[in-house]
DNA sequence: TTGTATGCGTTATCAC
DNA sequence: GTGATAACGCATACAA
């Protein structure tokens, strides 16, 4: 019988043939239990889950879950999540989730400067691969994410082809690794487009009221004719709302777009950037699946591009033929 | 050694010491897969994820899943996971979860009319415990819900409090158990105060061009002075679009209440209802635990009522000594 | 009070 | 090509 199912070449093809159907008969399900006990693997992936929810993956951690559980699955392996009481020290849950062998390794999303999470786990020689760059050590090479820079990258040169002439970015203050590289996008594009404003930019945090000051500057700075990239989908929202109160239409009189495609941007017709979280969680998954197998780094980083989602806020600049009756 | 931690009280209190400091020495965790083998129990709990994402907890997937993560950690148990691959037949992914006993049980989330899954539980000794009534059979009772209605009654309430004089409710189309709970709240909640206006009323898909000509209509009817009452925060952010692109600013010239309390609420600042979702996962465990234990039908079905977070766009009716200048 | 043996379900090894 | 057996780590029952 166990030879049937682990090593089904070497059997004979009758008695296979009747053992299979006993199998399916009984609806033969072999216990995870006993194969981690016996494999000394428990065909499963921690994930930190941040009850501050806060952070970059705010918007979009559902939909990665998702996608990594539907993943993992594929893989025969199962994704679960657990949290740290203290998340200013993480390492002692992921200390006792490894120690009783709940899980074979991590999954790390939040990764920041100073993260003590990779170096940890590298020294305690259990697998982890990161959606998000480990920022403090170029030679870790376990991790996926989105190019952040290249996106917003694209929306510039979008937002530029489209006849919009002065873009401004609206993103956050400065010190986050992901909003660093987000701006460096935008200056990167209006610099290689020749044109490059650096006073056309505003920093935010992610409340509405700041977001719309900010951007009431931005948008007076650009004008009508002008176009505003936005770090996220809600400070684009704050823009949005400026844009409205004062009476000027998104994609018409002034260009928007954000970022991370939510709610929000669909709600509002926004124009936004996607990230391809499902080929994020497909790849994580690669690689703890060979991190766990070998301790082969082959491996390496990978940046993924957000795809830009087209919508009415970034529509031709000034065709205010499809200015709509209100 | 097994006796120090399973009965410590059976033991010499100078061996006990002794071998605890070795156990927290060497850092010795009890493997979790050698614990479910003995005593066939995984204590883990399973939970489907909708890849479709949508239904009411959409928004509040995430929030509920960390509580359920954090809860059952206090519980020394875990959460995980799972998709079935095809959403319309999820039977035969309990079957598997069951059977190669992953998960003692299962929490189920977007209970709907003819759900299959309970009695299928049922049948097979299954334990679970639903966040959403189980509307089929009355005599279920492991659930938890929140009370819509009491949230939308209570909504209404407010704003007749607060001065609005007419209050429509913009929700979903018939049919589905979660709008229809709240659109009661608002017939019963209008009916008790005399202000019952049945025509003050409209349905939408939680598609933003939809509910923004609804929206739309409903904002004629009630008119300046009047509120909204929405089964959702995606909804109330159709009307705030509608109301802020006609100059008309919520709060002041019209009430607006959400539900739910997301990101959107909080970031447009508008009143909505909160749900008690540590609350909601902390009973669900207790439910599965009780009902893990022994077939303990005692623990009943529990209503929670959510909680009124009153925000700016519910301010007193026709105070427009706070608007804002622009 | 302490130590030891058994079996949970699986898989891999090894006689047959 | 097939069937029996040991060991994974723990909890429990029982012997010392």
């Amino acid at each position: 019988m166990s030879n049937v199912v682990n090593a089904p070449e070497r059997v004979a093809p009758d008695t296979l043939a009747r053992v299979q159907a006993q199998i399916e008969l009984l609806g033969y399900q072999p216990s995870r239990a006993a194969q981690t006990l016996k494999q000394e693997r428990a065909g499963a992936w921690g994930i930190e889950l941040n009850s501050a929810g806060f952070g970059r993956l705010g918007a979009i951690l559902d939909t990665f879950l998702i996608e990594l559980t539907t993943g993992a699955a594929g893989h025969g392996s199962h994704v679960v999540p657990f949290t740290a009481p203290d998340p200013l020290d993480p390492l002692p849950a992921y200390e006792r989730f490894v120690a009783s062998r709940v899980a074979d390794g991590f999954v790390l999303t939040d990764t920041r400067t100073s993260d003590p999470r990779p170096a940890w786990l590298d020294a305690h020689h259990v697998p982890y691969a990161a959606f998000g760059r480990v920022w403090d050590d170029p030679g870790v090479t376990s991790w996926v994410d989105v190019d952040g820079a290249a996106g917003i990258d694209a929306a510039v040169r979008h937002l530029a082809e489209q006849g919009y002439e002065r873009i401004g970015y609206l993103g956050w203050p400065e010190g986050s690794p992901v909003g660093d590289d987000r701006r460096s996008g935008w200056a990167r594009a209006t610099a290689d487009l020749g044109i490059a404003h650096p006073e056309w930019q505003a920093t935010t945090p992610q409340v509405i009221d700041a977001a719309s000051s900010a951007a009431a500057g931005l948008i007076d700075a650009v004008g009508t004719g002008g176009a505003l990239v936005c770090a996220s989908d809600a400070l684009a929202l704050g823009a949005w709302r400026v844009l409205v109160e004062r009476g000027l239409e998104p994609g018409v009189d002034v260009g928007l777009v954000g970022f991370d495609d939510t709610d929000i941007a669909q709600a509002l017709d926004l124009s936004s950037l996607h990230q391809p979280l499902d080929q994020v969680a497909e790849r994580v998954l690669h690689v703890l699946g060979t991190r766990a197998d070998s301790r082969d780094p082959s491996v390496g980083g990978l940046l993924l591009d957000p795809e830009l989602v087209i919508r009415s806020s970034s529509k031709p600049a000034g065709d205010r033929t499809k200015r709509k009756e209100k």
